[in-house]
DNA sequence: ACTCGACAATTCAGTAAGGGTATGGATGTT
DNA sequence: AACATCCATACCCTTACTGAATTGTCGAGT
């Protein structure tokens, strides 16, 4: 086979058509340049140029190789560029998992950032509960989390990304608060709470929400009376729509909720404020080859302020 | 840049994920393997696998240059096929020029040949008249010439290729040969066409068949008595179809001759015979450089009664 | 916990490939 | 007829690639 510096000296002599003035495009001495072309036309078993000592002219052979070499050598300069901008991170692409809360909130912003530092990298997007995400993190299935504090798993690591806070979701107009229970725009104690009908998150695929409820509840010392579960908050919220109870939500759902529901900041005082606090992690397997992912957690790093916080006021 | 050796030990070792396996496949042993994809991942500045003692796995740096070394590969491959071909004869490109009747006799005849025997070679066909192939053949524009034995040009070679006669043509149930002409079908003598309007081949375009009919009416000793010039077959049996005359044309133009017409042979007594001979040519630049035109002339060359011969019967 | 086995990396010596300088030979030019 | 131009050839030298032998390292099996 031919060799790829053969390909550019015939490129050369084809369009210069004076084997001279190739050479010294080619930054080398006329001798080897003819040479390389003797060389090229015995591998080829083709004439490539009819040349006499006055000129120099294509054979159909010579015809045919000039465009497909030019084509070669172009494919070969744009590999070479196309495989470093993926190997510094430039280009590439990057599979994000998140839950269905920081699809709305850190998802978004974390993808708008990217495209305007990492505009060439494209990311596949999967929509995954915590406890999945963390298994394709192990897999390789997934380069970046964006999940719940839950327990991580060997060789992945996080950071905390955002902060939030639960609020109370009712239906609109209820009266399961009771007539004691202060006017809209109020904080809420939660002891108004007390054994509703408390629609709840899963054990299992949201633990992590589970277990704060019911530690806000405790710390309240309101009795949790939970009469559904669900794994996901949209699910949830159309449970408080339909009127079948009351939740707590993160407030950043307050932004996608549905008609017929209403919140409620939670009272801070006794405690609760220390303790109402929703955790989103970035995570990401420490062992990831990819660089864009290393980029992504670069540019993601928040440099003093300038990073992402806390949306959404009460 | 990378070298195509380097491209193919790297496919080799990605599709493998053993450097020992891919080393054995491409003829080598293990340790300049090893070191040419070093070299490679030099070169790009990006690592390409992630290798420990224990396995191989591709990078997204890999894997990106993957599917395009197999294209590079791929392309060279078919590069050298290529040129291989066009430089054998087996395929390329070659343009004929034919006259008109030509189109309808020899050419056809010629492509069939090529096209059973030459499938990859592709033609361009353009129809001129003998001297504008003339010129195409010294030009390069032309490189197979199908015409008339006229005076060649320095570097056009030309051999015949096909014989034929002339035969008269003249308006159907016309009287202008008189009562005394033989009925349809008998040999006519040019005598008969003493002094009746003829239809002209002109001397510049059509100088062979000018110079040809005036001859054969001098050994009939006949006088031509010429109304109208034309430098094109069909346009001389337009003139007959519309009673304007008499004229000369090749047998094998009966075959497409509007209707209207009708055809005489003419008598070859008194050494008519010998002179009523239409030379078609085939004609070529000696110098030509284009092989599919060279293994296209051993083509057609007469293999002893193979070849293409004089058509069309009385 | 230790040894063994598998496998990629390293070292070193020999050889092939590629570039440079000097020169030859063919072809138009003055 | 001497000259200029330009591609081909000859020769030398440096670089780079290859193979054989060896080392280093990581995981599996006992």
């Amino acid at each position: 086979m031919f060799s790829l510096p053969q390909l550019e000296a015939f490129v050369a002599v084809a369009e210069e058509l004076h084997f001279g003035a190739a050479a010294e495009r080619l930054n080398m001495t006329q001798p080897p340049l003819s040479r390389q072309i003797q060389m090229l036309e015995k591998k080829l078993g083709a004439q490539l140029f009819g040349r006499t000592s006055r000129k120099v002219e294509l054979t159909a052979a010579g015809a045919t190789l000039l465009p497909r070499a030019r084509q070669i050598l172009d494919m070969c300069i744009k590999t070479d560029l196309d495989v470093r901008r993926v190997s510094s991170g430039q280009a590439g692409t990057i599979t994000v998992g998140y839950t269905a809360i920081a699809g709305h909130s850190a998802l978004p912003l974390m993808l708008r950032r990217a495209a305007e530092n990492m505009p060439r990298v494209s990311f596949v997007l999967r929509e995954l509960v915590s406890t999945d995400q963390m298994d394709g993190l192990v897999k390789g299935n997934v380069d970046i989390g964006l999940l719940r504090p839950i327990v991580a798993r060997p060789g992945v690591v996080s950071r905390p990304l955002m902060q939030d806070r639960l609020v109370v979701a009712l239906p609109e107009g209820s009266s399961l608060l009771g007539t004691m229970a202060p006017r809209n725009g109020e904080p809420l104690p939660l002891g108004f709470l007390d054994r509703l009908p408390l629609l709840m998150y899963s054990t299992k695929e949201a633990r992590y929400f589970h277990d704060l409820v019911l530690r806000l509840f405790a710390s309240a010392g309101a009795h949790a009376n939970i009469t559904q579960y669900a794994s996901q908050v949209p699910a949830l919220l159309a449970f408080v729509q339909a009127g079948l109870g009351v939740t707590l939500v993160p407030a950043s759902a307050m932004a996608f909720a549905p008609a017929g529901v209403e919140f409620h900041e939670i009272d801070g005082r006794n405690g609760v404020q220390e303790l109402n606090r929703v955790e989103l992690e970035l995570a990401w397997n420490e062992e990831t080859a990819n660089p864009a992912v290393l980029r992504l957690l670069e540019l993601i790093k928040p440099p003093a302020g300038d990073g992402i916080e806390s949306p959404g006021g009460a």
